[in-house]
DNA sequence: ACACAATACATTGTATAACGATGTATTAAA
DNA sequence: TTTAATACATCGTTATACAATGTATTGTGT
């Protein structure tokens, strides 16, 4: 049933969702480029490419709603670990009360 | 604070919020295209273009979730007046399940 | 020993859809 | 008689997700 034309919906949807969830995420625990991706798979149920998650935490940092640190890993390539900032947890509030005020809309 | 991030995610959300407004609205009402800017400004409080909302009509009739008719006027232009298919209430009870399920995840 | 998958970062080209501007036409108001 | 409102529509720009690709390291299977 119309199954192509709610996929093109559902990546619609994440263009506004996205930052959202990353910005939420970020509030219960520092993470990762790479761990966020899985995050929002287990914790979100919603498929991430890798295309878009590293652009769209370099869009945030640019906001200053993040900061970002390098960790050298015992074994393997160094991470970079995302923090959110208080400008950040500001702005998520802000997005939250937009967003439940529109759905309240729906029937 | 961050007015010009919070616009431009505003813009980005109705990418997926827009065709659910639209299809719940010609669920309650027909309408014609004009009359649904002037309505989801009313209802649902969003200001959308007409470069915007035509389009969408159009993509939403080609899927099939929509039909239409011209009305000739007493006095001035003719409206087109859209109304919801059957297979558009499917889509649309399917497309809130999905939003509904995304925002329950919100903190 | 060697290929392949997983991890972890990133960039590039393509497609979708909102926005602003513009266009056509009709009617009412200043 | 010019301007605003109504009512349709298209076009160029912009933002962003996706798929593909690239680099590098480490673990696993044969």
């Amino acid at each position: 049933m119309k199954q192509e034309f709610l996929k093109n919906w559902d990546t619609q949807m994440k263009k506004g969702l996205l930052p959202l969830f990353v910005l939420q995420l970020l509030q219960t625990k520092e993470c990762y480029g790479y761990e966020i991706i899985q995050e929002l798979k287990s914790v979100f149920g919603i498929d991430v490419n890798e295309g878009t998650i590293y652009p769209l935490l370099i869009r945030l940092m640019k906001e200053g709603l993040l900061q970002h640190q390098w960790v050298e890993q015992a074994s393997g390539i160094p991470r970079k670990y995302y923090t959110i900032s208080t400008e950040g947890k500001a702005v998520y509030a802000e997005m939250k009360k937009n967003i439940e005020l529109n759905i309240q809309n729906l029937k």
